[in-house]
DNA sequence: ACCTGAACACCGTTCAAGT
DNA sequence: ACCTGAACACCGTTCAAGT
């Protein structure tokens, strides 16, 4: 009668499946995410899962898409840069969220959440009256911006990880008297108090380029 | 007294364990790399590795460092974006030509190369006289640029595979009547004849955001 | 229809034994 | 000092057997 009894059904079913990945990644880092640990977070044995779920890999993907389906829709109406800004935002807080789903974002195919979202994305830029050309660079560069920005802030929270002063006194201590440069940036990122905006700041880079370039045009 | 008889030194040493590792990781992905297979290439036994190298992180963090290592640094002389660009062009070939590197990236604490490498960029924005927000701020942008837009032609390539055109005409059909700016952006994907100055458009929207951003302040 | 243990073909790595 | 096979504690997944 208790959980783990065999006649007590577990209501095993994709959905739930996908949430117990999904959180076991979040905790311990898709790398340690394994078929017979999700099946022991859900009491039953590993090959139960393989009734809902092709394989491992299709459960990764179905994970990501899971994922960016939170992630908040450019607003069509007013102006563009603004919508962009805030979905752009809202992705980067998601994928800090959800630090293994970086990683998965460029090796598989979109599911149909993120399909939905790079519709999205591109009609906002069709709405903002920008060219062809612009929309089909500037498409690229907002994404590569959203996921490789936030990418780079995740390895270096894991690389540093919660000892993160120490660590970064070591690899200054390390550095010697060579690499001046080095040790002065190293030594910015301890002062800094907040980086929430650097984010914004390139993405605006980026968007105001965006427009500029489709005025010259 | 052929290659895999025992007496037969095998000359086995980091670089030429580095060095299969590479070529390995090159041909069949990072995630096909198997110490016992590195063995096998080099006729030893999966145990014999392990003289040279403490164990499989190691080793990857240092095929990283030596991929990094052939970037073209950037030349302190001249023009600080023609300096860039040409830096960044070469990081942008080495890394397509390594396409498990970009993975690596932002997991790794830098090994020496990399470190000579970051000194580098370093060295070269404050040779353009930015101020040292701008230099903070540019530093992460360039880099996230590099890798972040790398990694999104790697992953296109990797998921569209060989079969480039098939495999996006079926994506098209499984889209039907709906995302219609989504199809009309694969359409134009499908169109492209050239993809490598689209790495610099992007790139030059950075820089010269960077420059006019320093000139403001 | 759904579940599952045993088994298979792999991993990275430890260890004790070889030379 | 360098090499190595056996062994250990894991993987993802197949398969045949259960209900």
């Amino acid at each position: 009668m208790n959980a783990r009894s065999p006649n007590k059904r577990q209501f095993l079913d994709r959905p739930r499946i996908l949430d117990v990945a999904i959180s076991f990644a979040d905790a311990h880092g898709v790398e340690d995410m394994t078929m017979r640990k999700i099946a022991g977070e859900l009491n039953c044995g590993a090959m139960s899962l393989y009734n809902h779920v092709a394989n491992k890999e299709e459960l990764l993907t179905d994970m990501l898409d899971a994922v960016v389906g939170k992630i908040d829709t450019p607003d069509i109406e007013g102006d563009w840069k603004i919508a962009m800004r805030a979905s752009a935002q809202s992705a980067n807080r998601v994928l800090l969220n959800h630090h293994w789903a970086v990683g998965e974002w460029n090796l598989r195919m979109p599911g149909p959440n993120r399909t939905r979202y790079m519709e999205s994305i591109l009609a906002a830029l069709t709405q903002a009256k920008l060219n062809d050309a612009i929309i089909y660079r500037g498409y690229h560069a907002i994404t590569m911006h959203i996921v490789g920005f936030s990418q780079q802030q995740i390895g270096y929270q894991k690389m540093l990880g919660p000892n993160f002063h120490e660590i970064a006194e070591g690899f200054l201590s390390e550095l010697g008297g060579n690499y001046p440069y080095l040790a002065y940036h190293v030594r910015a990122h301890l002062d800094e108090p907040e980086e929430c905006d650097e984010f914004l700041f390139v993405l605006d880079l980026i968007l105001d380029g965006l427009e500029r370039a489709a005025q010259c045009s």
